[in-house]
DNA sequence: AACTATTTATAAGA
DNA sequence: TTCTTATAAATAGTT
């Protein structure tokens, strides 16, 4: 079909090989194109150029394919097999780890204790002596900086409460003064029955707000 | 190209469909090959009929994809996605159980508090103290078996020593006997000088075996 | 990229 | 299905 009939042989010439594939590729993915409306079929075309150019037509539907396309196309050659190879020696790997951190835990946790040797244990037992310590010492920085912080909180309280009631007290306007002064004595009172120990030299405190008052108990 | 000119829509009468999907699918073919031959290129081709019909042509030299056509057969459908999608699944799972095991080793080794609340410190001071305890109640329960074996062991030696020294002793016939219990009384005397203490009422023990002793004194 | 003479593919009919 | 054949479509060689 063309001007003069050709034979079916490699192309020598390159330009002309080259165009050739340019037409014929076109002319094949339309091809492709029609059979896939006409007759309701699916089809996969993929196409390598001499120089490796990649050209490709999927029917629209067929996704499904393209994950391996994709890998063709990075890889030229397959892939498949070594990146199949490759997750399922990751996955190994994986499971692997998962189990010694189970068994690690399972150490730590105070089971699976029994195939253990007496010095496996001793030592076990000495780590979990340092955790131990390494916990109760965040624990009561954690309590430090939070009284702390609690201690500013009830400074400021008080000191907006001074305030106000000088306030107050210079106007002389609010009949409800005395009242509220009574309860604020009231719940002070309550608070100073209440002390919680820290290291030494750290002084104790009381709180009015009864959620935090809770936390600091639990000292 | 024939006696008419057609649309490119769906043909909808099927032995019609059928009939043309045969003829192009020829023509596709032969053009897939004639591109192969004619510009060198790597060609695959793979057609699903209406009916599920496979069709496929591959270029020469492609032996590469074969594998994965061959799932295709089988299949009909996918087989690779759902596979490696079921992988990266798992894979993932794996994973993020992973880090969750880290960061409980983490925080029972004593690192990764920071952002630990005080409860939660609290709360975890307990475990661990639970666990020593766990741990430290196995060691003196592996302890005490050791020694028992050992106790048992040591019983043995000395009864067939005793035997056979009261053998030899009989028969007078062995130069080097009096030679060897000296040795005897000297290691035994040797060991008497260490004891080491177990749970009240746990009777102490000696050792003739080096490194079981070096064992028990670790206690 | 176009053009077009030809070859090739194929729709419809048998 | 396969063959036939008129005709549409593809394309080789040219511009």
């Amino acid at each position: 079909m063309g001007r003069g009939k050709i034979e079916i042989k490699k192309i020598e010439n390159d330009t002309n090989r080259q165009v050739t594939y340019s037409k014929r590729r076109t002319g094949i993915v339309k091809k492709a194109r029609e059979l896939t409306v006409l007759c309701d079929a699916q089809v996969s075309l993929i196409m390598f150029s001499n120089t490796g150019k990649l050209s490709e037509y999927i029917s629209p539907s067929t996704t499904k394919k393209k994950v391996y396309e994709l890998y063709q196309k990075v890889a030229e050659v397959d892939l498949w097999d070594t990146e199949y190879e490759r997750m399922q020696k990751e996955l190994k790997e994986h499971k692997q780890t998962n189990m010694k951190l189970r068994k690690e835990i399972g150490k730590r946790i105070g089971e699976c204790l029994d195939d253990l040797s007496f010095d496996e244990l001793r030592s076990l037992e000495q780590d979990l002596d340092e955790s131990v310590k390494a916990v109760r010492d965040r624990k009561y920085h954690t309590l430090n900086t939070q009284t702390e912080t609690y201690r500013k909180k009830i400074r400021n309280l008080q000191e907006t409460h001074t305030h106000l009631a000088r306030e107050c007290e210079s106007r002389g306007e609010d009949p409800y003064f005395e009242e509220y002064e009574a309860l604020m004595a009231m719940t002070n009172g309550g608070a100073h029955f209440v002390s919680y120990g820290l290291q030494p030299g750290q002084p104790d405190h009381q709180d009015i707000d009864g959620h935090n008052f809770y936390n600091l108990r639990l000292s």
